[in-house]
DNA sequence: ATAGGGTTAG
């Protein structure tokens, strides 16, 4: 009995009433509906037969004698008043009917209330049951009409009045049954829907193809695929399984618990699909991860010539967006347009979230520009985006831009910012955001509450994120990894063992990263023995290590001089079946770089080429500095040179390595050769660059790199910078244009330069100057013997003894061990030697020695 | 009956 959804003038239809049979109607009791099909849907009336009915209801009006003429007329118009939507003109004609005090019936009202229904119109809807109420008597308690508000309360979602009428109703039908169950599923009241459900067997009624979706979709919002089993096995039973709409349910409800094998199973075992099976499927594997199989599916969809809808394109491109899949998020784009689907929120926002994904942040602005409406979900994914790129200025100000249109910001506009001022470790943001937080309540959040921890933790303030995670009350796995990886990053390995006990405690079992954690924990405290008994443990406790955790072990053994098994490490990876990628790469480059083993370098190089892991940039980039740093520059040069689109890290990389081995005019060539390449140079540039003049002492040169930094580069000069040119210039004998540096400088002077200049003053017997620095410098460093020791040369080289005494007895208090048998010091011909205490101390020997063998004259006091 | 966004480890 399907009901022709066009209505074009050549389609035959089923004739209204004409004058002959209103008149037989006229005579049939007035509970009469006109005509059975129309009631279906209010679709269904075309507007030619409404101009009919127009029509005859004015020519009905003139000639109707008898009441019930005149009633049945203004019935079937109002009727279809209703069916088209036009409730207020229903409505109106409803109140003309009573000034003609025409005798309504109960069904008029149950008309008015499907009307009502239609168009969600809640209010006219109240004042028809307070007329209801207000009639009273047969009206008020009659099953028709009350069954008629409970649907229509339940469709306007207001489930208390829906909910106390429906209480009342003696006999509860399948259709009010539905309306309720559909509507506590639209609240997200599941396990009221379900209990309804159960009720309604119980009370002997057979539930039909109109609520099994709804029930369905309840046990899927809950995931209870128990009672979502025994439904799907009733379904069965009820012979209704083959129904679209059961079927594609069934798919939804086990992909949303997460069984996809059962969702396949109905979904390749149904005779008939449309479109909602195709997309409840291909979501089924984007919300479970399964990308790759949500795009087959799409494609097996295409190949079936199933027109995609919005629900299609968004999940294509969300699997996509995941995969970081160029070519099908921009294939789903283009059906999109090729298609003629409307740029709704959903569409755009998954449009937005693909581009960002992939990078394409201008794309995603064009999308966003389109859009005709946004919300909150729209305008996140914008900050989100730029966020990605590490452009978070732009998303403050897309947050300007935000609140403009008054919209406010919600927990995932929060938590997205906060990992932003983590990355960028803007504490005063972070404190803003937190602030913000607190005002708004977002702190119920545990996401939100995950990213504040994470953002103090990052900005250095370990102490209140352990507040701000002490604070909740709700901790999740990831808030108690964002803790536990505080303490790891710091080298807090008891800190962060605690809490890896405590979450257990609290039972939540830790996952990989968890156990990641707590090996970088102790691999940044030199616990390297504890590190691999952790990595054993787990694997014993049925953790399987991943990427990750090898790639920690690998650079944390590397880092704590442990190369050689850092080496082994990585090939043990390989062996249990797990590529490396750049970084567990990187990561034994190190370890070669530690072992200063060109050997094993080579070696590995070698490893990498034939394995096909020798892609991208980052490697050879490390490879150019594993050369250099293990002595080979002319193996780093070609490296170098076969890099074919180089970028900024390769060529700091090159000139670091050149600075390295005194190379400096190599190094300067290379910073001009960047330069015509139209390579903008960073700060990382200018350091490698001075280090290589500072080094092969190029006066000019050097002096002639920072001023280009600082004008035509815009780059605020770091203490680094500074520290290589007073270097320079002191080194050079330039002692007064490098203390004139130094009054210039936003940066007190720190130990480094001090060294350099001290050693420069001893070079060039400026002992006034000698004795001041070498005072600065134990101020800085008080205990480091070292300064101690040059503090006491400065004192001998002046003569000034009794001093060089006094810094002996200071050196003994603060219990600084390496105490040097003397201080020496060379005056044009002459030798001053301090000799402490013991003469036979190894210092002193060694001293003794060495100015005999320069055939040096001693004088002693 | 189906759709879009956020937090943790190298």
């Amino acid at each position: 009995m399907p009901f022709p959804a066009s209505c074009g003038n050549d389609q035959p239809y089923p004739p209204f009433v004409s004058s002959a049979s209103c008149l037989a109607m006229a005579s049939l009791p007035y509970t009469t509906i006109p005509n059975p099909q129309l009631s279906l849907s209010k679709q269904s009336i075309p507007i030619e037969l409404h101009k009919q009915s127009q029509t005859h209801f004015t020519k009905l009006q003139e000639n109707a004698k008898t009441h019930q003429i005149l009633y049945q007329s203004y019935f079937s118009h109002m009727s279809s008043l209703c069916k088209q939507g036009q409730i207020q003109q229903a409505v109106d004609l409803f109140v003309e009917m009573e000034h003609k005090n025409l005798q309504v019936c109960p069904e008029i009202y149950g008309e008015l209330l499907q009307g009502c229904v239609y168009e969600r119109a809640l209010h006219t809807g109240k004042q028809i049951h307070a007329r209801i109420i207000k009639k009273g008597g047969i009206f008020a308690i009659n099953e028709y009409i009350e069954t008629k508000l409970v649907i229509f309360y339940a469709k306007c979602d207001v489930p208390e009045a829906s909910n106390r009428l429906f209480r009342r109703v003696r006999l509860k039908n399948v259709f009010s049954w539905a309306a309720v169950i559909g509507l506590n599923c639209r609240m997200g009241f599941y396990q009221e829907a379900l209990l309804g459900f159960r009720e309604m067997q119980e009370n002997g009624l057979l539930p039909d193809n109109f609520v099994v979706p709804n029930v369905l979709k309840a046990c899927g919002a809950l995931e209870w695929i128990g009672i979502g089993k025994g439904v799907h096995g009733y379904v069965v039973k009820l012979g209704c399984s083959g129904c679209v709409f059961v079927a594609s349910s069934l798919v939804d409800m086990y992909g949303k618990c997460g069984v996809l094998e059962d969702a396949r199973k109905v979904f390749d075992g149904m005779p008939e699909r449309n479109v909602v099976t195709w997309n409840s499927v291909i979501v089924g594997y984007v919300q479970n991860g399964l990308n790759e199989e949500a795009i087959k599916v799409f494609y097996e969809m295409k190949e079936a010539g199933v027109e995609p809808t919005h629900v299609t394109v968004s999940s294509l491109l969300s699997a996509s967006a995941n995969l970081g899949a160029l070519q099908e998020g921009k294939h789903g784009h283009a059906l999109a347009v090729v298609c003629g689907l409307e740029l709704n929120t959903n569409l755009g926002s998954s449009l937005i979230n693909f581009y960002s994904k992939v990078g394409l942040i201008e794309d995603a602005e064009m999308v966003f520009s389109k859009m005709l409406e946004k919300d909150v979900v729209t305008w996140n994914l914008l900050i989100s985006g730029y966020v990605q790129v590490g452009e978070v200025d732009k998303a403050l100000n897309v947050c300007r831009l935000m609140r403009l249109e008054n919209l406010s910001f919600d927990s995932v506009t929060l938590a997205t910012l906060m990992s932003a001022f983590a990355d960028t470790r803007s504490l005063k943001f972070g404190k803003v955001g937190h602030c913000y937080c607190i005002r708004n309540n977002l702190e119920s959040d545990v996401v939100v509450v995950s990213s504040i921890v994470d953002m103090y933790a990052k900005c250095e303030k370990i102490d209140c994120a352990k507040q701000v995670f002490n604070s909740s009350f709700i901790r999740d796995l990831v808030l108690w990894n964002t803790m536990l990886a505080a303490f790891a990053e710091l080298g807090h390995s008891g800190e962060a063992l605690k809490m890896f006990y405590q979450m257990q405690l609290e039972s939540v079992p830790p996952n990989v990263i968890s156990w990641n954690s707590l090996i970088l924990g102790f691999l940044k405290n030199g616990q390297v023995n504890e590190a691999k008994d952790m990595f054993w443990q787990m694997q014993s406790l049925g953790v399987q290590p991943n990427l990750v955790t090898w790639t920690t072990l690998i650079s944390g053994l590397a880092k704590s001089g442990f190369g050689y098994e850092a080496i082994l490490t990585f090939q043990r990876m390989q062996e249990a079946g797990i590529k490396p990628n750049v970084v567990s790469i990187i990561g034994v480059l190190l370890a070669c770089i530690n072992m200063a083993s060109l050997q094993n370098g080579r070696a590995l190089h070698g490893h990498l080429i034939r394995h096909s892991l020798y892609t991208s940039i980052p490697i050879a980039t490390s490879l150019v500095d594993m050369y250099a740093k293990c002595g080979n520059i002319d193996q780093a040069k070609r490296v170098f040179d076969m890099i074919e689109h180089k970028e900024l890290p390769v060529y700091n990389a090159m000139i670091s390595s050149y600075a390295l081995h005194g190379q400096a005019v190599e190094a300067l060539a290379l910073y001009q050769g960047l330069k015509e390449e139209g390579v903008k140079p960073d700060y990382i540039t200018f350091t490698n660059a001075l280090y290589a003049c500072s080094h092969a002492m190029m006066v000019n040169e050097g002096l002639e790199l920072f001023f280009d930094m600082v004008s035509y580069h815009n780059i605020n000069p770091s203490i680094e910078h500074y520290g290589c040119v007073v270097n320079l210039l002191s080194r050079c004998g330039n002692l007064d244009e490098a203390f004139r540096l130094i009054g210039t400088m936003p940066y007190k002077p720190d130990a480094q330069m001090l060294g350099s200049l001290l050693a420069a003053c001893r070079e060039h017997n400026k002992i006034e100057l000698e004795e001041y620095l070498s005072n600065e410098l134990l101020k800085l460093q008080p205990d480091n013997s070292g300064n101690y020791i040059a503090m006491s040369n400065a004192y001998a080289a002046a003569g000034r003894w009794d001093e060089v005494t006094k810094v002996r007895q200071l050196m003994k208090e603060r219990g600084l061990r390496k105490i040097p048998g003397c201080s020496w010091i060379q005056i044009g011909e002459e030798l001053h030697v301090f000799i402490a205490g013991d003469i036979s101390h190894p210092e002193t020997e060694k001293i003794y020695m060495t100015l005999a063998l320069l055939g040096m004259e001693m004088s002693f006091r």
